[in-house]
DNA sequence: GCAAGGTC
């Protein structure tokens, strides 16, 4: 029996499937898929299922000095258990292995780390490496015809970097962690790809923080020509010779505005035409991919995440990949003409019928996997939610973009004089749409400039001087910094994302734009200050030198990892000696990022803090003197805003609850406006009315929540919940069933009020909808489905014990799939 | 409990 490994389950089906001409068959071992059929087993990995850990010796973080790390051994063990299991019970059946692994330098290590794990329980049998760069039938065939060899060089370059990374890493984290007595989970960590990225985001706020804006002036003026107007802008030379819009000094733009506003005419001095080719964009890549996206307004890890779910259901390709261009099998023509009978026909049609179809190439040419492009399985819109849909029909655009036309534009430059002074209007045409009819995504607007001959007089009206200032550098947006870490040669495409994300998550930046913390902005200078090499992209750059030498076989494994913890030994050597003062400093910075400002009651600092319980609440720095305190909203972690309130000079809080996030402004504020709003009483307590006259109330808690609960709370503790913002208005209709009034909200910034209805009806619903919703995900509704209802708020069945979920299924078992479909509809 | 890299 022959074994095939391969890296991920996807890649295992598509193989066999190749190999079997669709007629293997699947079960499960140890409950990981094999696919099966003649003499041949194959099997997916899920990525590295072994990871580079310290012995267990070294984890207790108070009994071992971080700078111990650096010399301590490292350890692969299994991550992945129950495929470790699966690959070695098939293992020891297997009288060949292939082993079918990405083919790239992290699929050589996890196809050798598969080798070692099938050597530990069969040590004769021969293994083999097969390489292609994409799984098309060609390719496959091709390369199991004729396999090679594990690369062992290329692995222990791999593996280099894990040894490296993991003692760069855990050493530093560990001193920064304990200098600053941060453990659990808020350590301080550092690392050699997030902290250069940390540092492109604080670089640029120092940026940001240094400027100084320029006082400038810039003229323009209305030319008309035939009663038909445009806008020209005035210009002058410059010492340099370039010609030059912002007038630096106010009296010479003064002067210039008197002489346009005076002229009343302009003589055309030049007419230039030119036209330029718009060339069609290249294949996506996922650094591209994420940028196009970016500018629909998804996140970084929002886009990976949908292209992810694209990708699993078999519409897109891969969608991590560096490449872009596509490969030579792709037939651009055939796969047109699978969209022919779809919602893009139209475009897929105008492609084929253009006389050639060749498409564009980027510059990257990689072995890993081809350019995202869509597959021939084309999907049912209605199985997509909306946004899914948008990402696919982004990544079919720009698949048609690629094969389409170039754009043409036509440049028109006019120059006039108006007694002396220059005016110049730029106008611009887009005579031949292009690749732009089938890719809708970029700006073509136009702008209109009449056709004009030289020694034209042009009526001038309406001069115009506008003051302005200078504008700081801007932040990097998500994408921008993806590509800036691409660019950088930092991080890769499958974990630049991730890289975002845990700068979020460890509480360096903050917004989108991100903006770094007072914590990151600390740590990078910690590390600039003692340990420059982890904050700069130089350490990968080096690393990757050395990756290279070992692969080539200049340099061994042992050799460059022992030159990196001797380097290592010279920054603990410097470190040691500053504990005290860098834990201060970062203390310090944490607590600048938990200050809110002046306690009202004693004057001291408030700030945000834990209870043991591990609710989050303000509390004033002069505890236990001072005991005075403000509730917050229970959902979430709280973030303290750059914004302050007028009122009290308190920063504002954010509640950062993933898709919930909210902003709850100045705690003091919202504890006034609950002691200050009366509860409106609207009927009777259901639960003790009769008996104790209790009466439900519309309330507002210090918090910033409100509900509906009973007046003679605590002693009667039923409530209902209402929505944080908007107006809640009470009206004259009532509910027939609970004699209440239906109730309104309105919300600043929405057009329609949102009717609620009865309270009681309404969180009825609310619940039913809940179980609903859960069936919804019993019944497999795909991953991004399930993460938009808990974007409505809602927990999934995913978060349940599979008990409760199936007992909730049974609840509403009996209902037709069309009522799902219905429901679904309705939350959509 | 530390990193970065796979994959889900």
């Amino acid at each position: 029996m022959e074994l095939i490994v391969t890296e991920k389950n996807n890649a295992a089906r598509r193989i066999a499937d190749i190999l079997s001409e669709g007629g293997a068959t699947t079960s499960t071992t140890a409950g990981v898929n094999v696919y099966e059929w003649g003499g041949r087993r194959c099997i997916g990995l899920s990525g590295h299922v072994v990871g580079m850990d310290f012995p267990p010796e070294y984890s207790d973080w108070r009994d071992v000095e971080p700078a111990e790390l650096v010399h301590a051994d490292v350890v692969k063990e299994p991550t992945q258990e129950d495929i470790v299991n699966a690959l070695q019970r098939l293992a020891r059946e297997a009288d060949n292995v292939v082993i079918a692994t990405d083919y790239d330098r992290e699929g050589e290590l996890i196809g050798k780390e598969a080798y070692e794990l099938v050597r530990e329980v069969n040590d004769e049998v021969p293994v083999q490496r097969v390489r292609f760069s994409s799984i098309t039938e060609n390719e496959v065939r091709s390369a199991f015809a004729d396999p090679d060899d594990i690369d062992f060089d290329l692995a222990a370059a791999g593996e280099a970097r894990q040894i490296i990374d993991l003692v760069w890493g855990a050493a530093l984290t560990r001193f920064l962690s304990l200098s600053a007595r941060q453990m659990g989970e808020d350590f301080i960590s550092v690392g050699r790809v997030q902290s250069p990225t940390l540092k492109l985001i604080v670089d640029k706020e120092r940026e940001i923080e240094a400027f100084e804006p320029d006082d400038y002036w810039e003229l323009f003026a209305d030319l008309e020509k035939n009663s038909t107007e445009f806008e020209a802008q005035y210009f002058y030379e410059d010492e340099d010779g370039n010609e030059a819009e912002r007038v630096w000094n106010e009296d010479d733009a003064e002067a210039a505005f008197e002489t346009l506003r005076e002229a009343g005419e302009a003589v055309v001095q030049s007419v230039s035409r030119r036209t330029r080719s718009d060339d069609p964009p290249a294949p996506f890549n996922t650094t591209q991919f994420i940028r196009a996206a970016g500018s629909l307004g998804y996140s970084a890890g929002r886009a990976m995440s949908i292209a992810e779910d694209l990708y699993t259901a078999g519409y897109i390709t891969y969608p991590r990949t560096d490449n872009t261009v596509y490969p030579d099998d792709l037939d651009e023509r055939e796969l047109l003409g699978e969209f022919a009978n779809t919602v893009f026909g139209d475009d897929a049609e105008s492609l084929l019928d253009q006389d050639s179809l060749s498409p564009t190439e980027g510059d990257e040419e990689t072995t890993d996997h081809p350019p995202i492009h869509p597959t021939p399985d084309f999907p049912d819109r209605n199985k997509l939610s909306e946004d899914e849909w948008e990402v696919y029909e982004l990544v079919v655009r720009r698949f048609f973009a690629t094969v389409a036309e170039n754009a043409v534009w036509e440049h028109l430059r006019v120059v006039a004089d108006a007694d002396g002074e220059s005016l110049k209007a730029n106008g611009k045409r887009l005579v031949k749409a292009g690749y732009h009819e089938v890719y809708p995504y970029f700006n073509t607007s136009e702008n209109f400039v009449p056709d004009v001959d030289e020694g034209d007089e042009l009526a001038l009206s309406d001069a115009r001087l506008e003051a302005k200032q200078t504008q700081p550098p801007r932040r990097y947006g998500q994408s921008r910094l993806i590509e800036t870490m691409e660019s950088m040669g930092i991080g890769t495409k499958s974990t630049r994302h991730n890289t975002l994300e845990k700068l979020y998550d460890r509480g360096y930046i903050e917004g989108d734009p991100p903006r770094p913390t007072t914590l990151a902005k600390a740590v990078v200078e910690a590390a600039e200050e003692y340990a420059d090499l982890v904050v700069s992209e130089q350490m990968t750059s080096e690393l990757e030198a050395d990756m290279t030498a070992i692969a080539d076989g200049g340099k061994t494994l042992a050799e460059v990892t022992e030159e990196s913890r001797e380097m290592l030994d010279r920054v603990f050597d410097e470190l040691t000696d500053s504990r005290n003062e860098i834990g201060e400093h970062l203390r310090d910075s944490l607590k600048a990022d938990k200050t809110l400002g002046p306690c009202p009651d004693c004057g001291d600092t408030l700030l945000v803090r834990r209870s043991r319980t591990g609710s989050y609440f303000v509390g004033c720095d002069g505890y236990p003197e001072c005991r005075f305190t403000l509730p917050l909203p229970s959902t979430g972690e709280p973030l303290v805003l750059e914004e302050t309130c007028d009122e009290h000079d308190l920063h504002e809080v954010k509640m950062l609850a993933g898709r919930d996030t909210f902003v709850h402004g100045c705690p003091l504020c919202a504890a006034e406006e609950a002691d200050e709003s009366e509860d409106r009483v609207i009927g009777a307590c259901p639960d003790c009315g009769d008996e104790e006259g209790g009466e439900l109330a519309i309330k507002q808690l210090q918090t910033g929540s409100r509900l509906v609960g009973c007046t003679r709370y605590p002693d009667c503790e039923y409530s209902l919940p209402l929505p944080r913002r908007g107006d809640i208005e009470v009206t004259d209709e009532y509910c027939d069933e609970h004699d209440l009034p239906e109730l309104v909200v309105r919300d600043e910034g929405e057009d329609e009020p949102w009717e609620l209805g009865c309270p009681i009806c309404n969180y009825e619903e609310y619940q039913q909808r809940q179980r609903q919703r859960g069936l919804e995900a019993l019944n497999g509704i795909g991953p991004a489905t399930a993460e938009k209802l808990e974007a409505a708020g809602v927990e999934t069945v995913g978060d349940m014990a599979s008990a409760d979920a199936e007992a909730l299924a049974e609840e509403v078992s009996g209902v037709s799939e069309e009522n799902v479909r219905e429901w679904q509809a309705q939350a959509d």
